[in-house]
Parts: C-alpha cells; sequence; structure tokens
DNA sequence: AATGTGCTTTGACTTAAGTCAAGGACAGTT
DNA sequence: AACTGTCCTTGACTTAAGTCAAAGCACATT
C-alpha cells in the first residue's frame, strides 16, 4: 500500500479528490522516533505538523519544579503541531515520543500552498482545531472547577465508553501518566483511587480496573457528590 | 460607512476580495444585547458565531457551587463561538454581555458556504482558532503548574506591555472578575494583592495599579520565586 | 532463584487556597 | 448629607492536595 492510500483513510485527509491524497505523498517525510525521544520542544520554530503512523507521542509541558502536564496522548491518525503552521510562532508545548514511533511530517509552506488550494482540507482542518479547542475547554473547567476525585471519575467513564462496553477498563498509560493527563500527582491519584475502592465504586488490580457503580461514579464526577 | 467597509478592518477578514466583504455584509445580522444579558447557554446549538462590534463579551463555564471560571474576555473587532461552527456540536461554554454590545452575527451554513469559496478567509480563520488555542495553552499551564501569585505577576506583566510603555495600570474589569480571569476567588486576590504592595512590588489604588518592581514579578511569574 | 530498576502505595506532615462571616470603601441616588 | 447597593478587604478557620520519605510490588535480566 502507497503512503497515498494511507492518507486516504486519515480523517483529516477524508474527502479530497485523490490527486490531493498524490500531492500529500510526494510533500510528507517519514520520521522514526525511539520512547523517550524529543519531536520538539516548547518555543523551536513550527516548520510543519505531524500525523501519527503508528506509536504514541504526548503532548505536555513542565513547570521548572518538574511537574509535568499532559495536555494530550495522541494515538495512529491524530495529528499534532499543527497550531504552529497557522501562527507562525514556535510551538507552545513540549512533544515527545511515548513509544516506538513513526511519524508522518508535512512541511509548512507546501502544506499550506494545498490547504489554499483545497477547501475541504481546509475545513477538515477547521474541525480538527475546534475539536481541540473543545477538549482543552474541558480541561481548564476540570482544572479549575473540579477536584481531583471528580476528574478521575469522569476520566474513568469516558474510558469505559469509548473502549468497550462492558465495565472492564484496562490502562494503556502509567498511572503517573494517567495522573499528568488529570493534572495531579501519582501520590493523589493513588490514595483517590483506594478510596474509590474502599468505597466499592471500583475495582482495581493492576491496570485493569472494574466499574462497579457507575451510577456512583457519575454523581461524583457532575454533581458535587463527596467521595468519603 | 456600510457595514462591508466595516467588515474590511476586521483582522478575521484581512485580504478578501472586497465582492466577499460585500457577501458577508449580505449574511450578516446585528444584535444588540444588554449588560449581563445571555448570548449562548454551554450545549446551545451553534447556529453561527459572532464578531462584536461594540462592547465587551465574557466566555465563561461555571460549577454547581457557582464558582465561575472566565475563558476569555473578548472586545472590539474579536470573535466568538466559531468552535460551534466547525464541530457541528453545541457551544461548549456560555457567553454574556459584559456591557452593553452590539454584535455581528454570521449564520453557519451562509459562512461555510464561503469559506469553501475563499481560502483567504479559511486561512484567516485558522489562524484565529490557533491563537485560541494557543491561549488555551497557557491557561492551563498557568492553573495546573503555577500557582495564583505566579499567575497575577504574569497578567500584570501583560497588561503593562500591550497596555501603555509606562508602569501605570488601570484594570478595565472588576477584580472579582480578574480573579475569576485568573482561576480564583476575589478574596484570595485579594489578599495576594495586598501581599505584593507590602512587598514594595507594586502601588494600588482602587482599580489603578503601578508597578513599582518589574524584576521582582518576573521572578515570580516565571522562576518559581516565592511571594512572602 | 536472586537481583535490581522503575512503578505504585502508604504514612506523616505542610501548605496554598477555599469558606464563612464581618466590616469598609466607594459611587450613584434621593 | 444620608442612604443603598455593590464591590473589596480582612480575619479565623477548614480542607484538598502537594511534599518528603519509606516500603512494597512487579516485572525483566542475569
Amino acid at each position: 500500500m502507497g503512503i497515498a492510500d494511507q492518507l486516504a483513510v486519515i480523517p483529516l485527509f477524508e474527502g479530497l479528490p485523490s490527486e490531493h491524497h498524490q500531492i500529500l505523498a510526494r510533500i510528507v517525510l517519514t520520521r522514526s522516533y525511539q520512547k523517550g525521544q524529543m519531536i520538539f520542544a516548547e518555543g523551536d520554530e513550527g516548520t510543519g505538523f505531524y500525523i501519527i503512523q503508528s506509536g504514541r507521542i504526548k503532548v505536555f509541558k513542565i513547570s521548572p519544579e518538574g511537574k509535568e502536564q499532559i495536555f494530550h496522548i495522541f494515538g495512529p491518525g491524530e495529528s499534532f503541531g499543527e497550531v504552529a503552521v497557522f501562527t507562525g510562532q514556535g510551538f507552545p508545548a513540549f512533544a515527545e515520543a511515548d513509544a516506538q514511533s513513526s511519524l508522518l511530517f508535512f512541511p509548512r509552506q507546501a502544506f499550506v500552498a494545498l490547504i489554499r488550494k483545497d477547501s475541504s482540507l481546509a475545513l477538515n482542518m477547521l474541525a480538527v482545531l475546534s475539536r481541540r479547542l473543545q477538549k482543552f475547554s474541558a480541561l481548564i473547567e476540570d482544572l479549575s472547577l473540579k477536584e481531583v476525585p471528580a476528574r478521575l471519575a469522569a476520566h474513568l467513564l469516558y474510558l469505559c465508553e469509548k473502549d468497550l462496553d462492558a465495565n472492564k477498563i484496562s490502562l494503556d498509560i502509567s498511572k503517573g501518566q494517567l495522573a499528568s493527563l488529570l493534572g495531579t500527582i501519582p501520590e493523589t491519584l493513588s490514595r483517590i483511587m483506594s478510596r474509590m475502592s474502599r468505597q466499592g465504586l471500583i475495582r482495581m488490580k493492576g491496570s485493569h480496573i472494574t466499574i462497579l457503580d457507575r451510577q456512583g461514579l457519575k454523581d461524583i464526577a457532575t454533581e458535587g457528590k463527596k467521595l468519603t
């Protein structure tokens, strides 16, 4: 399967004329990264953006004291680093490979040139950025207006919805990373998870979590209901 | 001056052929809002977006307990509510007039149709959304990785840069709103401001603030330097 | 099986920031 | 000048969450 065919199934490139898939295939560069390798740093010049072919990428910021906040964890088919393409400023965060990854890199100039010619591509990109803005709104709301138990409850319910229909979740990231994604630290997350277990809301065995009381979690996630 | 001429000077519509300004002028609707009036609520269907002609709009979320987090305060020439246009989902937050305001409303269908025809408009919109994403990143970083004194110090320096060259700032929003913008509450903000005064970093007289020690504020904003 | 390295959990403690409640300050109105 | 409502400040207290440090586990390697 050629690159152009791979591109055709990526949501961002859906509905484009196939000659545009050809053009994209000509301008794209493939890059590989080891687990833990940095893809770009905050402030680096944004010379293009990336789509994940395989692997996993985390986008994050880190405080001078070393606390990390993960903004997103992206998987195959998802894009990142677009913001810098359209603002002309540097990348606003760090990106690092969370596993051995293969990425497609689209250089800025050529990509912008294509977007000028293809309004479907422009609209797809607008949809991608809009959805990202929506996710950010939710994160801001969480950080500012909810406490950690509520964020965790919401996240567990979210995983449960998208992952499997049943009540079993298997975390595909470490608990430390989950903490960072929820805007907290491993110790706090650990304590809250054991409180939830003790109250019979969830069962925990390593990275496997079973939801026992969906309604109870919902109450904590949305209502101001407290976790004893 | 006709609407089309007004539109021509709005950043989002810069560089468009003037016949497109004409089209925009034909599809736009003018709407007026009293201070305190709601423009849309979270979850409302996004039938279009707005540009501010005059007045001021705050976009925010509110917790069940009543704490408010302001996402943005927008002024003349700025747009809001675009996200819902491109995701097709409801508005992700509330918007309310912060003063008597006159808004331009662009209905979704007609606007998307124009964006299909005008790639400059599409690129302008991509730039607007990208910059917004950048601002959100900064807010997330602040909420998660910095404490309130650091956020306040950064905000004061920011106001000082954009407002006037001198060291005098006059807040154009209430302190309560500033608190909500920084992700805290009035009491906390008040305490921190008096600490800053006591330490000789700023002088405060009502809504007028003078920066006395720019470097001191910078240290608090960026380094992990503490405020005694 | 033994060793080691990197997560995760737990405990005791500290601290930033929120809550509740009472005063002040101030601007506009009568 | 007195009144009224709103916003701001201050004080005493509570609490969620972070810090530091020590075990505990678990998995991979030798």
